[in-house]
DNA sequence: CGGTTGACTGTTT
DNA sequence: TAAACAGCCAACC
């Protein structure tokens, strides 16, 4: 089996992105290994950070392997803090999720 | 071909 | 508990 493409690297980060239920989360590295991509938690990032504005994928899922909303380069992280309350996602005093009860465990 | 970058992560201070 | 460090690797230049 060859190599998965730069595109199809993308197309499987999406789709497990896409996949993540509502009321959860997934770590950037969680993604990486369930597309089938090893250690590339940094290459989910890149991916996500090229999605337009108005997609409709749940990319506020994302968290990093602490819990937290990683910083970016451009806006503050505070729409995603607040799509992620909307769906009843807490965050503890230190600004972290607990995973114990927030993340995403996919079956199989 | 070589160096830099980065929505990362696990280990060590 | 938090910061620093080291390892990571595709993408870009």
């Amino acid at each position: 089996m060859t190599r998965p493409d730069r595109d199809e690297r993308r197309q499987r980060i999406l789709a497990v992105v896409d996949s993540i239920p509502h009321g959860r989360v997934a770590t950037y590295g969680q993604v990486a290994r369930e597309a089938g991509l090893g250690r590339h938690a940094r290459l989910v990032g890149k991916v996500l950070s090229e999605l337009p504005a108005r997609t409709a994928l749940p990319w506020h899922r994302v968290v990093n392997a602490a819990g937290a909303i990683s910083p970016r380069a451009g806006d503050s992280p505070s729409l995603q803090r607040r799509r992620l309350a909307r769906e009843g996602v807490r965050f503890t005093t230190a600004g972290r999720i607990e995973f114990a009860r927030f993340l995403w465990r996919p079956e199989t």
